[in-house]
DNA sequence: GATGAATGAGTGTTCATTCAT
DNA sequence: CATGAATGAACACTCATTCAT
């Protein structure tokens, strides 16, 4: 992160956020470096001075998005309740995603393996999941049958395949409502024993946010 | 789907098949039509005979591999209890997969949405999911607290979050196995209030196939 | 004339026949051997058997498509005054350019002249108007300052000149109106001197059909 | 116009004038940009940076030549006698396309009438004959039986059916004797009634150019 | 720092023609 | 006579990247 810090010179991050928007209407691939250029209003070889590879470019837009991500969703995890805490993760996560815009996500989304940079996107979510869920077990919140990390792994596919199948459907329904909901089931597995048995479920039955 | 069986001519579908190794070690978009047809030995017209459009190759892929999906794991699903055949239909799922490479596995998950014929793709597993799990509610096995479409859509945004997991991290590790476990997590959320209090988790900690 | 009839066997004049409608629309150019034979419902395998080379095809439409303007305006060229068959001839050219398409008009002027069998086309009708005209000259209706053949030249030219900006302009105005006033002036040109000086020239002033 | 004279470049110009010896040999539709690249000595990339499209280097041809023959012929139409004008006009045109080349010639009048850019084309030289024609009736020299306009197109339409006729031919005989005589004949029909009775037609009886 | 002209391999696709059946 | 699968050179055009100024 700190490498990746140091190469963040002030007019990179002009050029990052002119970029982001964009990315809203057509893919990343779709995008030619001349039409970035272009529409931003720098030279080509203005481009290539700050960023070495068309690539480099979509790592630093990945981390802008994350970093926006960390800075309006981790101040609010403060609940006593972790399961609290982790409904408003996911919640923050798919506002956060939806109101960016739906190619904004599948750039998250299409992730190029080759990329070290890339692979550890997540980090900090992961991190702080697995923070969240550790705790909960210590407060007897959430279920041990089952180590943490399954769990923090568990909690992030759904989550991303949530945000997927909403991509994949181009936004065509609202994705914090059918993340809540989701959310909400899955979270039913991460019961403690002791608590399910008294657990009501949801109060009433629901028709799914997606039409 | 019959005008596009009617398309399938015995060539075709020798062709199909001999594209199908392609796609484990390169990407979709990153062969060529000219790669693909100097690999399986046909002309370039040869191609175009059979195939109106690249992407025609692609519908025409995914498509014989529905078929396997569905030919050799839905005559499994036999099992009197539904929450079993639900296991059975990710483990079946996750076989397939990771048969099959990740490159494939990748193929399936690129959804073009634009694409009609794609976004029908999953009808025939969607369909069985449902059967499955409309019976398991109507045999008291799973939680009525959800309706029927709500729970299918969860358990395939799970099971598509977990292949997608796997080939992002390019098949480190069993699918199948990482399928199972997150899947027995997961049900434990299907189950109806009657059941939750008396069950007993997994029986002993384990911990996650992933590394 | 003969080498090339001897080709028309019965089947090869149909095909020609049904072919032509397919003119209307697309350039002989866009239309491909394989759409022409879709259209038209043969095999490509016969439509080679035909015809050796596209190519031969367009020579073989040009030609019905001359017998046509042959067997229909000719035969009205029995006028006593010669430069009212010419106007005749102009007006039936006219028409039968107009009634078959502006792609078919197209067709015709779009000649290669790499060809000889293209570049006899309008023998016929350039022999007719040779006839005609040096009729006309006998009979001290056509001026004689000029000789037959540079007049029948300049009608030739000045028919297909106009019949150029028709399609040119993609058949936007009445030909066969625009073709009778331009023939009109033109014959001014061929009066015989004292023909001339009592000539009243047109009746009145009129606008040009082309808008 | 001014947006397509912004557009023209030195270096775009410099190409352009590199392409026109090309069009002499081939016709523009026979040859590739990938040849024509190759033969000018830029890369295939290069002109894709000043030509969007084939097409428009085909504009650019067209812009060019028509620059050249208003420059050279335009000039020289200062004869009192506007017939003697028609004349010359006839003349420079038809000594203008000679000099270029048959396939340039070709070239001019393989016009895609989809194309605005072409279809103006041909402005310059009609707003031109017009005022000649308008101000030879205004003497008294041309004929006001029918209205400029008309006169205007026949003897566009005219000299445009001459050119073609000669590079239908290939060239094999002299445009501009041709185009002297034929126009002479034309004009016959353009002479005023007062002025027709006392016209002696041509001086002695000539041979067509042509063979 | 900034520019934008130059590069050229690569793309998906077309199509007249051949020929074994 | 008839078929239509097979061919493969050719096409217009794209685009990430380089580098001299």
């Amino acid at each position: 992160m700190t490498k990746v810090k140091q190469k963040q010179s002030k007019r990179r991050i002009e050029i990052l956020e002119a970029v982001i928007p964009l990315i809203s209407q057509q893919s990343f691939e779709e995008i030619s470096v001349a039409e970035i250029c272009q529409s931003i209003g720098i030279s080509i070889g203005s481009f290539y001075h700050y960023f070495t590879t068309k690539n480099d470019l979509l790592i630093g837009l990945l981390w802008i998005i994350d970093e926006d991500l960390v800075e309006n969703t981790f101040p609010l995890l403060t609940n006593k309740n972790e399961l609290e805490n982790l409904k408003l993760f996911a919640h923050g996560w798919a506002e956060h995603v939806s109101s960016h815009g739906i190619e904004r996500s599948k750039l998250i989304s299409s992730i190029n393996p080759d990329n070290e940079a890339l692979a550890e996107r997540d980090r900090p979510a992961i991190r702080k999941l697995l923070e969240i869920i550790t705790s909960g077990q210590a407060k007897k919140q959430i279920t041990t049958e089952y180590d943490a990390d399954t769990l923090t792994d568990l909690f992030l596919i759904t989550m991303r395949g949530i945000t997927q199948d909403w991509s994949r459907r181009d936004g065509s329904y609202a994705l914090t409502e059918r993340m809540d909901q989701s959310i909400e089931i899955l979270l039913r597995a991460f019961l403690p024993a002791h608590v399910r048995a008294k657990a009501k479920g949801a109060p009433e039955r629901k028709k799914t946010a997606k039409q």
